[in-house]
DNA sequence: GCGTATATATATCAGAATGATATATATAAT
DNA sequence: ATTATATATATCATTCTGATATATATACGC
């Protein structure tokens, strides 16, 4: 998805700083895509340039101006219209589509090179990892103010429920079949 | 994962060339990772030159030469030392870790802007689509020759396994929840 | 009270990776 | 006969990340 379209989505949803998108990447969309700061700033000031956000900054004493982008009419047409261009090109993408870089599933495919006793441990860390994941995304309580409005999108919900039966089955699938990794001779 | 050990990795199976090696990211591989030929080669090059692979050169009449790499010892090495160096930090990799670009959730985040038409037809393919990966992952027939190598690997058949699962499991999560992405009013 | 770590906030840039293109030929399909 | 696809390597502009710079506030342990 194009960086501006993805930006103004999330603009969409209330207005916020760079430094906010950047909080959703790392926080509830974590799981699903990213951007950089390095992409973020660059494509805001670009999108304010055209016209597609409107910007006020607020000074705050010492800190650097925060500044609080609010998408426009002119921006939600465009992000309406790169979102129906390019809906069906979305659909073979993510699990499992084309961009999923799955360094653990590598890690499986050599795992004959490596101990035993080191797979096991790796095993066990991804289990505890992955029921974290799901804890994650089976908790219904508070966020914070700025993840409000993402959190209460009706799509999150079934996106959340989606996850959470994924990490379930891929839990059950590893207790029951991590056996098949172990070498017979170390 | 270094693109140097992914692509040490593949060559401790048998050796081949560089075209050889992208297809296998275009075939088996091609929805847990990818590196795209403007890595492949260079990275070829690099561990000749290190004497982590070696290279006989196949003339064909007037194609360009074909470029077979074999994996040295000193590759072995480097490709484990690598693997056992880097295990750990891969656990909180892959689905659900920090690797995926999920175009079609990000689609789903915006769906209220789409037309519930155009996201039935989108919700439609989609399920399409998967029911043919699925089906892809449990094929058991034979495959071409040179993708023959990563088919055999005992960890293939576990990774295949939980994909498997993992789909199967979308796709009925697919099934009985997409009303929920239905807007009452259009 | 003092140092350390973390959080807020924007900006920039070297290095890395992709996606496209170039080159050249063979083969299969229409 | 023409078009498309497959084999095979190589290069490069554009894009993106990850790191770093800058500046301040707050929380935490000792």
């Amino acid at each position: 998805m194009q960086k501006e379209t993805l930006c103004l989505g999330l603009l969409s949803l209330g207005p916020r700083s760079g430094y906010e998108i950047k909080q959703m990447f790392e926080g509830p969309l974590s799981d699903f895509y990213s951007l950089s700061f390095g992409t973020i700033y660059p494509t805001l000031n670009n999108l304010q340039a055209d016209k597609y956000v409107s910007c006020k900054q607020h000074s705050q004493s010492k800190k650097p101006d925060k500044k609080v982008y609010t998408i426009t009419k002119k921006g939600m047409d465009l992000m309406k219209d790169n979102l129906l261009g390019d809906a069906s090109s979305y659909i073979r993408s993510g699990n499992f589509g084309d961009q999923i870089k799955s360094e653990f599933f590598l890690l499986l495919l050599f795992s004959k090179y490596i101990p035993n006793e080191t797979m096991n441990t790796v095993l066990n860390e991804r289990v505890l990892y992955l029921r974290q994941k799901l804890e994650q995304f089976k908790y219904d309580g508070p966020v914070p103010g700025n993840l409000d409005a993402i959190r209460n999108e009706k799509s999150v919900s079934f996106i959340r429920g989606l996850a959470s039966a994924l990490i379930e089955t891929g839990l059950n699938y590893m207790e029951k079949n991590r056996h098949l990794l172990k070498k017979k001779i170390n």
